[in-house]
RNA sequence: GUGGUCUUAGCUCAGUUGGCAGAGCAUCGGAUUGUGGUUCCGAGUGUCGUGGGUUCGAGCCCCACAUUCCACCCCA
């Protein structure tokens, strides 16, 4: 017999962390509900056929696949056993797989329930993902996204808006954060100027890690992928640009003057930095050339958002997909979406020791009793205190007061209602401030407003 | 997927050249039969991550696997 455990990268929860946690998702969804986005939900479990292919190559690796219930084994002819390498087995074998992340399974709601929807449709949804990466620091097997999309119109007000929720979510959690902004357009007009317009991929992934590996190790990596020097020499300056926003977009507008796709995305990130200025956006927002993300489907506004005053990978990133839909059979609609990472936002709230006092999960009020017919005296008054909105408890064994006040203590009750015989027989209970250590006798219908000043 | 690292009581960790398994905290009981957070006294606790190997003898040496954390790859 061994002892018990839980998979790698994936961890319990306990009831101190989750009402961290719940502060957290609390905060995003009230967000995300005051700019009007709805809730929706999808299975844990898709079809592989909707997850593989929609994160390159190496997303499909990092896919959990859930073995085919049943007689598998008999399904496979001795022919097939012959030949199968792991690889091939596994589409004989599993036909369902673990949501790696929560983009892709709502584009496949959106064409599925396409009869339902109102468009431009406003979802948030806030469940977990798994990736069988290997976890480290702020990386987990099992992790929750909170996304917030709108699908169905390709205004930038979206992206605006987008941001804003940013601003408001990491203003209300108290987190100082820049947001790194990029445009896929302007990434594809460097990659056509340079006259590599399908190398676009390997380009963006290698400066994507400029900040990381420095210049020099940029073009290296591109060297690596077979891009001549020349083409290198001329990207060099590019990702130099200096200045702040206004003069960076100035001066890539005369590098991407011949690229038509270049300019439209020049001329996206403008009007959405104008917008978000109308709209009263003050959260210090950069243009980041060498932002890239990794994800394929984005085609417009890609962003990043970074904690200030903590090391730690982006904390929230999304951006605009033009076609994710169509690869469901239902082109032509344009989206764009964040998603919050809760759990590193989580990380940087401990760090930085953000979190509130107090909590609405916490007991207020534990009921401590000397035997049976006080227990019972309590219940009474206990419901009447739930039914004002107090979190009340009794304690449910019969034993010493000394055990019933440390169990209070423990759980950082505020308030201890102690009955005995003689509140019994005069309709009160010794009310006791845990933190104060003062104590008085109440009338039981007056707990209510004394706990509660 | 590649390379490295960690694992000993519920928790955090000591453990010497290979020779009886240790501490602090927590828990439980008592000092105190109607009062917690401070104090004092007492008690219990181990498949030393798992499986194999070397040895008279392994927590310690060797191998495999799992796990933790880290650097790549990639990413929230």
């Amino acid at each position: 017999m061994t002892r018990p455990s839980i998979p790698k990268g994936t961890r319990d929860f306990t009831p101190e962390e989750m009402s961290r946690r719940n502060y957290i998702f609390d905060t995003i969804r009230s967000v995300f509900r005051l700019y009007g986005f709805q809730q929706i939900e999808t299975p844990a479990m898709e079809n592989l056929s909707t997850l593989l292919g929609k994160y390159g190559e190496e997303g499909d690796k990092l896919l959990f696949k859930i073995l085919n219930s049943g007689d598998w084994l008999s399904s496979l002819s001795s022919d097939d056993m012959s030949y199968l390498t792991s690889n091939s087995a596994s589409t004989l074998i599993s036909e369902k797989g673990l949501r790696y992340d929560l983009t892709v399974p709502f584009a496949r709601f959106v064409v599925q329930n396409r009869d339902k929807i109102q468009f431009p449709f406003r979802r948030y949804q806030i469940q977990p993902v798994w990736r069988a990466d290997r976890p480290q620091k702020g990386r987990y097997r099992e992790f929750y996204q909170c996304d917030v999309d709108v699908v169905g119109t390709d205004s930038l007000l979206c992206e605006t808006e987008l941001i804003q929720i940013v601003e408001e979510v990491y203003r209300r959690l108290g987190i100082r954060v820049c947001l790194h902004l990029n445009n896929r357009k302007i990434l594809a007009g460097i990659a056509e100027i340079l006259g590599e317009a399908e190398r676009l991929t390997d380009i963006t992934v290698a400066i994507d890690k400029l900040d990381k590996i420095g210049s020099e190790g940029v073009n290296q990596e591109l060297l690596a992928k077979g891009l001549s020097e020349d083409t290198v020499n001329r990207l060099q300056p590019i990702l130099n640009l200096q200045g702040d926003n206004g003069e960076k977009l100035g001066q890539l507008a005369y590098i991407l003057k011949d690229s038509e796709t270049g300019m439209k995305g020049i001329e996206e990130t403008k009007e959405v930095l104008r917008l978000c200025k109308s709209a009263g956006v003050k959260l210090d927002i950069m243009l980041d050339i060498s932002l890239a993300r990794g994800l394929n489907y984005y085609t417009g506004a890609i962003f990043e958002v970074k904690a200030l005053d903590v090391e730690m990978g982006s904390i929230t990133g999304g951006g605009r997909y033009d076609n994710l839909t169509g690869i469901f059979g239902m082109p032509g609609v344009s989206g764009v979406g964040i998603s919050f990472g809760a759990d590193r936002i989580y990380d940087v709230l401990n760090q930085l020791n953000l979190y509130p006092e107090h909590s609405s999960e916490q007991t207020q009020l534990l009921f401590a009793h000397f035997g049976e017919a006080e227990r019972e005296y309590c219940l009474t008054i206990a419901n009447a205190l739930r039914s004002k909105g107090i979190n009340t408890e009794v304690y449910p064994d019969i034993c010493k007061i000394k055990k019933q006040m440390n169990y209070a203590d423990q759980k950082h009750i505020p308030f201890v209602a102690i009955v005995g015989s003689d509140e019994i027989s005069s309709g009160t209970v010794m009310l006791k401030n845990m933190l104060t250590g003062e104590q008085q006798a109440v009338q039981s219908d007056s707990i209510a407003e004394i706990i509660t000043l």
